[in-house]
DNA sequence: ATATTATTTGAATATATGTTAAATTATTCA
DNA sequence: TGAATAATTTAACATATATTCAAATAATAT
């Protein structure tokens, strides 16, 4: 295996980081997983449907922080917001973390 | 694109969220892009090859933690320590993000 | 032994995250 | 219309994590 010269910029691995931070975190990661076969979907329905202990203010945090940092997109429809995901790319991080020992 | 079904584990998606919380930060990541092609490498010098700013003992700070959370192993030789990787295979995330609309 | 170099540790502070209750927004229906 | 209900967000506080900087440890050299 060659020793590749990749070479992020600060600015990338500052996003890089930025994006993994938002992700970090059990529930966020399945939210993602449940996005990834339903989406969109309403606040409450992705708190029924998570097997981690998570209330729906805490869902509701969860939710917009990654909003806010481009990892979702939302649309409010009547008294529901739907979220989806922004760039279902970012979904083989999975596929990624799966192949590795650590995990 | 087919909405695949992945299923982890609550287990399984604590310790991914554990590994990308434990890389989650441009300096901790600039270590991994650093050390692809250079381990193993001591404390020192991958401070002096960082671009980031960093001082030596949140260096140290950083480099514990990667490998309290099994990122890293090192090995002491005379009054250095040399890191690297444990597995490689995660360095496959910067190819992953590469990807991504969002970085 | 003392000095020098490399790294780690610890404690103080700063920042981020989680929790809970109350507030806001939208809808329903008496 | 407007009080009741439902969905979601906000705010304030508690807790946890990260950063900084000084001091401690460990290995080697003089």
């Amino acid at each position: 295996m060659k020793a590749t010269k990749r070479k992020f910029s600060i600015t990338k691995l500052q996003k890089v980081a930025k994006i993994l931070k938002t992700i970090s975190h059990p529930v966020k990661l399945e939210i993602l997983e449940i996005l990834e076969s339903n989406e969109p979907l309403d606040v409450s329905t992705i708190c029924s449907k998570i097997s981690n202990e998570c209330e729906i203010s805490m869902m509701s945090h969860h939710l917009s922080k990654m909003k806010d940092n481009g990892v979702l997109i939302s649309e409010k429809i009547g008294k529901q917001v739907y979220y989806r995901i922004f760039d279902r790319q970012l979904l083989s991080i999975f596929d990624c973390m799966e192949k590795c020992d650590l995990i």
